[in-house]
DNA sequence: TTCAACTATCTTGTCAAGCAAGGAAGTGTC
DNA sequence: GACACTTCCTTGCTTGACAAGATAGTTGAA
């Protein structure tokens, strides 16, 4: 599995978040390796949490502090807010744009 | 058409310059249009040129300033260079793996 | 004849986001 | 007692798209 460079995927990972959180509320260590295992390459777990910060500030997820239950360190769960459903939705429109129009240029 | 995030662009627009540059020679005005053609959206011509200028000078592609044929001002033809070439296939291939993971994480 | 629209190139400063590097702390295993 | 794994988090760096603006030639319309 490639490591992806970075800027490829700036934008996509924020998108990659709210796609996961959409299906299962769930943390950062577990989000993180969601990434890895779906193809991602291996995204810095430094890169995770200021994300999900900033979606947690503007109003898109939601967190909530919760015991591990195989005793180790909380986990801090998160899960998808109604404005964070509507982002989901754009982003997956934009992504459909963009990955038409790189086949688009690759078809000629 | 909607306009892109410009971070969602990162990366890719450098993939898709080489893509462009190697199905046929072509100078910044015409690629520009190519690519809002292509369905990347308003892309701000400010953008193209310093890109084009790293990839000269990183040795992808090179560049001729030759006269217009419409009697406007001369244009400066680009050509990728071999670099550029294997530059391309590693684009393709990093693109490949993020529609991949992309397309992973929807369909789950 | 002047003014807009189009063709064409280029520079400078700003901003967003992923990353490297580091820190902290608990659990379990050898 | 050391290492691996789980779990959270912060700071400073770097990259690249963009906004804004500068320059200039051609053509067609008012």
């Amino acid at each position: 599995m490639r490591k992806l460079p970075s800027q490829l995927l700036k934008g996509s990972l924020e998108g990659a978040l709210l796609q996961i959180l959409a299906s299962q509320e769930s943390y950062p260590y577990e989000i993180h390796q969601a990434l890895v295992t779906a193809g991602f390459g291996e995204i810095a777990d430094g890169t995770i949490y200021p994300l999900l910060l900033k979606l947690e500030r503007s109003g898109q997820i939601q967190g909530e502090r919760r015991d591990s239950p195989n005793g180790g360190p909380p986990r801090k769960y998160y899960h998808l807010l109604p404005s964070g459903q509507a982002a989901l939705a754009d982003f997956k429109a934009d992504w459909a744009q963009l990955e038409a129009a790189m086949n688009q240029l690759g078809g000629k």
